[in-house]
DNA sequence: CGGGCGGCCTGGAGGC
DNA sequence: TGCCTCCAGGCCGCCC
């Protein structure tokens, strides 16, 4: 659900909810995420643990904690399709589908709810981070400057696989889901099947800068909200009302008034203009 | 090895 | 009203 702008959202609307505050307790009250909870490694690593800052890499959010004297740990925390993070005092009621609750100092908790149960939660050594193996292998980070066409380009080199399913995948670029997928190619006037390995150079300059607009602004518009997504104050994004084809088969393509089509690629909903996007 | 697909879950929408 | 099918913003791991 939750893809690069929605993850950053939450991020910075979780920071001030957070930032100096203890952990004191943990509550894993359903384990059965994407990954099992591991109870004893979480509450090894945060038990009494302040956070100093969140960081985002990919879709993970990464809570960085001071255990002085002892090592420093991180809280990563994966939200799936339909994760949300919020903050409640002690005692209010629990929404259905509260899986992990983090008792703060400051008589609040920290919620993570996730009806699907995509997501993920655990902690672990600030020194193993480098290493874990949801992390080591994420590709370029969309928005930092060293990302550039050419650098996406020699990651494409001699692929065959469609452009859109590119995009999609972390190994090579991380925080594209399926929505700015769509849009990013929509906005680069390029077709979601087109070869990623046999892209021109032009095209590999409009579709970097497409994919860092679409997320720029995005993350200003607070992200797209279709149902569940809400940052950390359950504030909805606004950036839905802006999508040109995502979610809008049979309605005109905003730049020409053709209908979009929509195509499955990877056993997921591809939206696009024939007309506008060329292979 | 790259590429494609099934599966993990709940719940909402729409058809009948 | 209920029951059924399809679909959903992610991602891993299996298969060829």
């Amino acid at each position: 659900m939750p893809e690069l702008p929605e993850v950053e959202n939450v991020r910075r609307s979780l920071l001030p909810h957070l930032a100096g505050r203890s952990i004191e307790k943990i509550v894993v009250r359903e384990p059965r995420l994407r990954w099992p909870v591991d109870r004893r490694g979480l509450k090894r690593w945060t038990q009494g643990a302040r956070v100093d800052s969140i960081r985002r890499r990919a879709k993970y959010l990464l809570v960085d904690l001071d255990r002085t004297p002892r090592q420093s740990a991180v809280l990563m925390i994966h939200l799936g399709m339909t994760g949300r993070v919020g903050l409640a005092p002690v005692g209010k009621p629990l929404e259905i589908h509260t899986h992990v609750v983090f008792g703060l100092d400051n008589g609040r908790e920290l919620r993570f709810v996730d009806p699907r149960r995509f997501g993920m939660v655990e902690a672990f050594a600030a020194a193993g981070e480098l290493d874990h193996p949801r992390l080591a292998h994420l590709g370029l980070e969309p928005l930092e400057p060293s990302t550039t066409a050419a650098a996406l380009a020699a990651r494409a080199k001699g692929r065959t696989a469609p452009i859109k399913s590119f995009l999609m995948d972390a190994r090579q670029v991380v925080g594209v889901g399926n929505i700015y997928a769509c849009e990013a190619l929509w906005a680069a006037g390029i077709h979601p099947q087109a070869a990623a390995g046999r892209l021109s150079r032009a095209r590999w300059e409009r579709l970097t800068r497409s994919v860092q607009e679409l997320l720029s602004r995005a993350i200003e518009s607070g992200g797209t909200t279709f149902r569940d997504y809400q940052d950390a104050d359950g504030r909805r994004g606004e950036f839905a009302a802006s999508l040109a084809v995502y979610g809008r088969e049979g309605l005109p393509c905003p730049a020409c008034a053709k209908p979009v089509r929509r195509l499955v690629q990877g056993g997921r909903s591809t939206f696009y203009c024939a007309r506008c996007q060329r292979v």
